[in-house]
DNA sequence: AACGCATATGTGTATATACTCATATGTGTA
DNA sequence: TACACATATGAGTATATACACATATGCGTT
């Protein structure tokens, strides 16, 4: 049978907004990317998204506000890493549902 | 074995941003939320949601765009609907994450 | 056609936020 | 302490967008 799902309260709503908001910069889903083989350093996490040095440390900072990466000091280093592994569920699940987009555009095409 | 995970296009990566982004909104999460039970027109939704009608409608437009949510002219309204079901796997998704860093957040303080 | 209701859109405004540059803070080393 | 490197933050600017108000468009009824 199929699971009940409650009306979120408000509250709830702005939560989960919000988390959807952090995630809906490409600047951020980069860094997360870079992130997924491995935690970083900062500038290693500069490096491969050629993300300004300042404007890095301002996405992660949004990143590990929301729980999403956590950071830990390493000599004068700052390293960071996905705390919440969910979030690349998300991810797949957005690639899928724009893949079945793309799919019946093409179909509604003719091709 | 753990599925491969390709490094998305900076392409592919502008549009799950994008998607995230339009799920990023209280009010059009609160449209879907509306939307879930049954399809509902514009005046409805206005009044499920309590958004002023232009606004809705402009929140609406961006869902469809978003390919997830369809519409249909009946009459003198337009009907609204879910064309993407899978939008409430990530709500799902989401919640799960924040309950999970609720708790951490609890037990961090000790209850 | 004239009218009324439902929905969409033009326009201006306020707010959020991504970005850059400069600078501060933190950390290791001489 | 002085210095160099790594990271964070203050401040200003530009852009995106949510909102409200007015108005246009679409559709049914008379």
């Amino acid at each position: 049978m199929a699971k009940n799902h409650p009306a979120l309260s408000e509250e709830a709503i702005d939560l989960v907004a919000a988390r959807f908001r952090v995630l809906g910069e490409p600047s951020r889903l980069r860094l997360l990317q870079s992130l997924r083989p491995s935690e970083l350093s900062v500038s290693q996490l500069v490096d491969a998204t050629g993300l300004a040095q300042a404007n890095a440390s301002r996405h992660l900072q949004a990143l590990a506000e929301a729980g999403i990466v956590g950071r830990r000091r390493e000599g004068a280093n700052v390293i960071y890493f996905i705390a919440d592994p969910g979030i690349f569920d998300l991810c797949e699940i957005v690639c899928g549902s724009l893949q079945k987009r793309v799919q019946s555009h093409a179909r509604a095409l003719g091709s």
